[in-house]
DNA sequence: CACAAGAGTGAGTGATCAATCACTCTCGAC
DNA sequence: GTCGAGAGTGATTGATCACTCACTCTTGTG
């Protein structure tokens, strides 16, 4: 085979392809009921392995949850690369936009959702909130805009968290319709 | 002891006791990582008898949750009623303080949440819409707002929640606080 | 008193799962 | 070729938990 492709042990390039696998399986299940063995499955390894690269599921999730943010902050920046132009108005709503292209497959959308639910655990909550910094401060770096359109920014994206994990936008009554206003779809 | 003081068995009455108990463990620990020990213990009952009062766990979780919003609603009306004036706006903004006010002690925010990140449990997903709806419904009817404003209203209510939840309101840096501007803190 | 019906529980049971351990296998360096 | 280090696993283990069952206790009624 190729020689060591770099100073990275097998180990080491592995535990990026795990980490991807736990954050399909925790978006799949939460936390709490998501377990070892179906991540190691996932990654057509042994749950014995897994804990040989990571030393316990919370910092499993931990890990999957910093990827899960990298994402979004990846996508946000390329968004607003793409805006029709550079004022804080249009490059908002292009991140907006690739928002909801980056969680149409509810994905990385679950995972954000899952972890407020498991931030009781120390370890857990910290890493939302370090996911929660860098995403605002990009937000509002990136754009220029002013303090009140970054919060508006958040708080439709958490409506947005709120429709999908719900499916609202799946009924067709009024008050769905009137939540789901204006918001883009999964699919 | 006294008469049967109603056509309701004991066992009736319990039921609402017991729901109670389940809302604020739920609310702690969500619905995986919370036992049925743990509520049969807050409500001072065995956990053998929990299963005599409810059918199955998730059956309780959904009676929780609709005690949860039920809770909600009714402090939306009361908040709504001491509105300074019975305009949209005025309505909405004393709706918002008195949801403040409601979940000071996080609880009834904390199982919304739980919910929310258990929503793929199809019972629990449909309490929740159940509940949203609801909320909504009052929300939109008792204001007399037009459909956006209660959408923003909505979602700075989810906002909120993940303030809460992520104790972003004890973080001393600038996104933070930008987050929880205008937002009113639990305590 | 007798007894029926409901209230309430103690002691399981079977399943599940995070974490560990003792192992085997591969392969490059000398 | 042999040695050693790292890759990777199967078999367990000890704990936890939803749920069940057989049982006792209480109390109101005839």
């Amino acid at each position: 085979m190729a020689e060591r492709s770099s100073i990275l042990s097998t180990a080491e390039i592995r535990k990026p392809v795990v980490a991807a696998s736990a954050v399909r399986e925790f978006a799949r299940g939460g936390y709490h009921s998501t377990t070892i063995a179906a991540v190691a499955n996932e990654a057509g390894i042994s749950p014995a392995y897994v804990f040989k690269l990571f030393p316990s599921k919370e910092k499993l999730f931990v890990v999957a949850l910093e990827a899960c943010f990298a994402q979004v902050v990846e996508a946000l920046s390329a968004g607003a690369d793409a805006a029709v132009d550079q004022s804080p108005e249009a490059v908002l709503d292009a991140m907006g936009a690739a928002y909801s292209d980056l969680i149409r497959d509810r994905t990385l959308l679950m995972l954000q959702v899952h972890a407020q639910s498991a931030a009781e655990i120390p370890e857990i909550g910290q890493a939302l909130r370090n996911g929660l910094a860098k995403v605002t401060a990009f937000a509002q770096g990136r754009s220029g805009a002013d303090d009140e359109a970054v919060q508006h920014f958040i708080a439709y994206g958490q409506l947005c968290h709120l429709i999908v994990t719900a499916r609202i936008d799946e009924v067709p009554e009024s008050w769905a319709r009137l939540l789901s206003a204006g918001i883009r779809h999964p699919e």
